[in-house]
RNA sequence: GCCGGCGUAGCUCAGGGGUAGAGCAACUGAUUCGUAAUCAGUAGGUCCACAGUUCAAUUCUGUGCGCCGGCACCA
């Protein structure tokens, strides 16, 4: 006899299991049909689900944010069904809603090309009008695995033969098609809708394992409406407006040739930006209690060997030789063993820790073509990286300190929030289990006590040792990692690295190795995503462009960009033969945050006509006025006077 | 590294078995014009590289390199 709770708290009972179908015309016809599924005691599950106890029941119409995920999914499932009908003797895998879509994995001796969308969507759409019910079925574990052997389909056979033997197995019917699921589905194929488009074809391995099968993925888009998926699909061209190469390219930033691939030329503009970002990150380090240092590029393997980067690193390693010399040098993919060196010249004192040792190092790795990203994922890179020699009791308090200087940092790029990843300890590890332990409860306990939430990242921590990630998504939503913070045992051992103590005697250091911009060239392009290249004034490369209406305020207008200089700003004139309205357009595309244009008027007066980008208005004031405020806001957030 | 796509002027792109075109940019000249494109003219290309097919290849085929989207790998 069960009582249905609804939402508004009313109770509603019926003598026998009833169906949500049931239960929503019960309440009235709009909902029943508006009803899709359903989700009982917070579970969603298909509107046929039978209920036969007590239960919470909340209904999932279109306009629910659950709706959207089944929707996918029911896409997914269309889209598999589609290509089957097409093309024969592909094999399904698997096919989840993602976020913004769905895809499916395919098994096919010819991967799929782009050219195949057109008809596989037609065939989805017909799928979809058709309005076959989902219809759900339990099926004994053998019999499922004999029904999909027998179809030929064998990866579903093997996904049924992994499953946990107390798992129910369920298959899922769409009018003819049939297919391994878990469920939870809408009523029909139709409730799908007709906002989704197919979006790209991609290759990927069975279960994530590049010893695998190469599948061929299809990825698609699904929306409730054909207003969202058109909001979607404009909201990608927007990011890619934003994309870092293209406006590095634009604004002449910087570029990458074949001759140096996955290394960056740095042009005049973007160096000044790179330079404005890590003079500031000098000084907040310098106020921090770091020492800065530099150590060398150049590393015989010797050292590489003794703090095992050799063994668990070298494929990501350049190695150089030299002609004469029967030496194998390494390129340092790390500065980590370089500043245990520092560290271990001379008798260190408890009374030295924690000791913060900083460099700005440059680093090469040999990066797998295919992971590399425009500025984000490079081969020589330069990470504002660190390491904290402390004791296991300051681990926590150093955790709290770095977490508030890496928010704070953050904040004054522009980024108020930011992911944290727990990574723990990966297949390929120095140090003992015990020592693992040890460095993954002390890590945990220093978020404890920074009060600093994460999320799981299973297996993903570096070889010696675990870490926090501190994640940056860039335009098109992409995640990136940028701040880390990594607890370390074992280099100190490996590397020899001790101290004396209070008690006379000679103790192991803890390194933690920690970097908050992670390297300059992927927080620089996650930067100019962020800003779409329009940066607050005191990272704009060319703060202000003087520009003249007629060729007799040139003088003056030199006169303006020298004070503005003096007053430490990047300023550029354009006394060109122009319009002004060309020089606005030309100026605006390049994203220089401030126009101060200049004509008879202004030389006359002594004044000067500002316009912001973005903006249509003019600011006419005082050449003194003009200086000072611009160079006020030019000012780094850390220099500012109100600064708290 | 793996799967797919792409590689034509500085940029964005069109074209196509008989050695190439547009717009913007550049350069020259005219124009001094008050807030997102003044007008006219000029110049600019081993059509990514190498090999093959062909009377003829930038176009077709193969290989390599690079880029793009994923996967795998990672700051």
């Amino acid at each position: 006899m069960p009582a249905i709770t609804l939402p508004d708290g009313s109770v509603r009972q019926f003598d026998a299991p009833v169906t949500g179908t049931t239960v929503a015309e019960a309440i009235g016809p709009g909902l029943a049909r508006a009803a899709l599924a359903m989700k009982v005691d917070g579970k969603p599950v298909d509107i046929s689900t039978e209920i036969d106890q007590d239960a919470h029941v909340v209904f999932i119409t279109r306009r629910d944010i659950d709706a959207l995920e089944m929707i996918r999914h029911d896409a997914a499932h269309v889209l598999a069904e589609a290509v089957q009908e097409l093309f024969p003797g592909t094999q399904v895998t698997i096919g989840p809603s993602i976020e913004n879509g769905f895809y499916y994995d395919f098994a096919r001796n010819d991967p799929f090309t782009p050219e195949d969308f057109a008809p596989i969507e037609a065939k989805m759409r017909e799928i979809v009008a058709r309005g076959a019910r989902f219809e759900r079925q339990v099926m004994d574990r053998e019999e499922a695995i004999a029904f999909f052997q027998a179809k030929g389909e064998k990866y579903k056979a093997q996904l049924i033969e992994d499953l946990p033997r107390s798992e129910v197995i369920t298959l899922y019917r769409q009018g003819e098609w049939i297919d391994l699921c878990r469920g939870p589905h809408l009523r029909t194929t139709a409730d799908i809708g007709t906002a989704f488009k197919l979006m790209k074809v991609a290759g990927a391995y069975w279960r994530g394992d590049h010893r695998n099968a190469m599948l061929s993925r299809i990825y698609g888009t699904a929306w409730r409406d054909q207003k969202e998926l058109d909001a979607y699909l404009h909201q990608l061209e927007e990011a890619e407006r934003r994309d870092h190469r293209r406006i590095g390219k634009d604004m002449g930033l910087f570029h990458i040739q074949e001759e140096a691939v996955g290394s960056v030329f740095w042009h005049p503009k973007g160096w000044k930006l790179y330079r404005t970002a890590e003079t500031y990150m000098r000084r907040r380090l310098d106020a921090s209690g770091y020492q800065e240092v530099k150590t060398p590029q150049l590393v015989d393997r010797i050292l590489w060997e003794k703090s095992g980067h050799w063994e668990n690193y070298r494929q990501n390693m350049f190695i150089a030789h030299v002609e004469d010399e029967d030496k194998s040098l390494a390129l340092k993919p790390m500065n980590c063993p370089c500043h245990v060196q520092i560290f271990r010249q001379g008798l260190r004192s408890y009374r030295e820790l924690p000791l913060r040792m900083a460099e700005f190092g440059a680093c090469h790795r040999y990066e797998p073509s295919g992971a590399l990203h425009g500025i984000m994922r490079v081969r020589a890179f330069t990470q504002d990286d660190a390491h904290i020699f402390c004791t296991e009791a300051q681990i926590a308090p150093e955790t709290v300190r770095f977490v508030e200087l890496l928010s704070s940092i953050y904040r004054d790029f522009g980024f108020e929030s930011f992911r944290v990843k727990f990574s723990d300890r990966p297949e390929a590890r120095s140090g003992s289990d015990d020592v693992w332990d040890q460095a993954e409860a002390a890590l945990k306990e220093a978020c404890a006590t920074a009060g600093v939430e994460y999320e799981l990242n299973p297996g993903e921590g570096a070889f010696y040792g675990p870490k926090l990630e501190f994640v940056l998504r860039d335009a098109i939503g992409r995640d990136w990692q940028c701040g880390t913070l990594q607890v370390d045992f074992v280099l100190p051992e490996r590397l020899d690295a001790e101290y004396v103590a209070e008690d006379g005697a000679r103790h192991r250091p803890v390194m933690l190795h920690r970097a908050i911009l992670g390297s300059f060239e992927r927080f620089l392009g996650i930067l100019i995503e962020q800003y779409a290249g329009r940066f607050p004034l005191w990272l704009a490369p060319v703060q202000a462009v003087v520009a003249t209406i007629v060729s007799d305020a040139d003088a003056y207008a030199e006169e303006v960009a020298t004070a503005l200089t003096k007053a430490g700003l990047t300023v550029r004139t354009d006394l060109t033969n122009q319009k002004i309205n060309a020089k606005v357009r030309e100026h605006s595309l390049l994203h220089v945050p401030v126009l101060a244009v200049v004509g008879r008027k202004e030389a006359e007066t002594r004044t000067v006509a500002l316009r912001r980008l973005g903006g249509s208005a003019q600011d006419v004031v005082s050449l003194e006025e003009a200086v000072a405020r611009l160079a006020a806001e030019a000012t780094p957030p850390d220099l500012r006077a109100d600064r708290v």
